[in-house]
DNA sequence: GTCTATATCCCGATAGAC
DNA sequence: GTCTATCGGGATATAGAC
């Protein structure tokens, strides 16, 4: 059965990408990509450095495939939330899971400035066409509870996407859970209630 | 008049120094920390790199250097606010400083992940202290405009301190500005109001 | 495809003359 | 204190055997 053997092969190989991936996500996240090195992903996954060139051809490749990894998680969530359910509700939702995601040590933190990465990325088709599904469809719902008087009809949907997108990125989370006063659930509802609502008393 | 002649070459030392920090400063706000090289300071200034080095004893003192100029400054502007005045309203002032400057391009942005930088700001007196003052500031701002019922009393202090915080290093202002489509002045009213109103309609 | 070993380069930091 | 020239370490990427 040379097929299933094949078959066999490739899942693998398949799986033990999925393992680097995992791992460059988790590094990302606690160091950034600068100080990420490629030796420390070989050694976590546990193979030689040079075999992980066999399967990714430079060190931005390996970024990138572990944003396309989060992406498609994203995309993942965002499909699998009813359509016919609130808009509001949904984007709270999606928000949510962002701050979740992030609390727990798997978003991956890039820094907006690094170039080189900036170009594979953007090169990047799995990237660019997971970012554009997500923006339509959260901006679809954005202008659907701006229209219901829900989301602040006064800001321009671009502002309120860019707030959604920045909670990736929010050192809030970090900063609260040093303290060590509040725990992981009480800090996304924390973060949650204060992107929506603000701080200003209602 | 030997006296005045060691004066004017103290003077056009420190002269010399401000001017390397304000270029570090633009470095780190442009480039980030890791990004940054030492020769890049050197050639921005115009000096060799080893004269640098006569002035600070490494990278991470440079960096740190950058993060005390910008505290001061913001200690500076703090305090300039009349202490009579509500509470709320020198929060926001405050808040509208930092996203003046963020978006100036003079805000360093420090990846909080670098420990060799994370320790050099922690042992750097200068700098402890002006967080110290300023946060200081700012708590009792919070907790007179909670006690007023004017910012949300629900939320902790310290939270609604690290939003402030946060604003020093928020991509919505980089996304906004990317955009072309709104002057400074718009994106930063935009991000105050998202800041303590929400995205909520009222 | 995986490994060991190495090439190559970049960058922080220093030596030493002036 | 400023310069030129250089060291030394560490990181990305590759060569070549298996």
């Amino acid at each position: 059965m040379p097929i299933a053997k094949i078959s066999f092969k490739q899942q693998m190989l398949k799986a033990r990408e999925e393992a680097i991936v995992q791992t460059v996500n988790r590094l990302l996240a606690e160091k950034g990509f600068e100080a990420m090195t490629v030796d420390e992903v070989a050694a976590h996954v546990g193979i030689a450095k040079a075999s992980l060139y066999k399967h990714f051809s430079s060190k931005e490749e390996l970024a990138a495939a572990a944003m396309v990894l989060v992406m498609r998680r994203a995309q993942a969530f965002i499909k699998a939330l009813p359509d016919h359910a609130p808009a509001l509700d949904n984007l709270k939702a999606v928000v949510r899971w962002t701050l979740e995601v992030k609390l727990a040590g798997d978003m991956p933190s890039l820094p907006s400035q690094n170039s080189t990465l900036r170009a594979t990325l953007m090169a990047n088709k799995d990237y660019m066409d997971g970012l554009m599904e997500v923006s339509d469809r959260l901006g679809g719902w954005i202008e659907s509870a701006q229209a219901k008087g829900q989301l602040n009809p006064d800001l321009p949907a671009i502002a309120i996407l860019y707030t959604f997108f920045a909670r990736a990125c929010d050192p809030v989370l970090e900063f609260l859970k040093m303290g060590g006063l509040y725990q992981d659930a009480q800090i996304v509802e924390m973060v949650l209630g204060t992107c929506f609502e603000g701080i200003n008393a209602r």
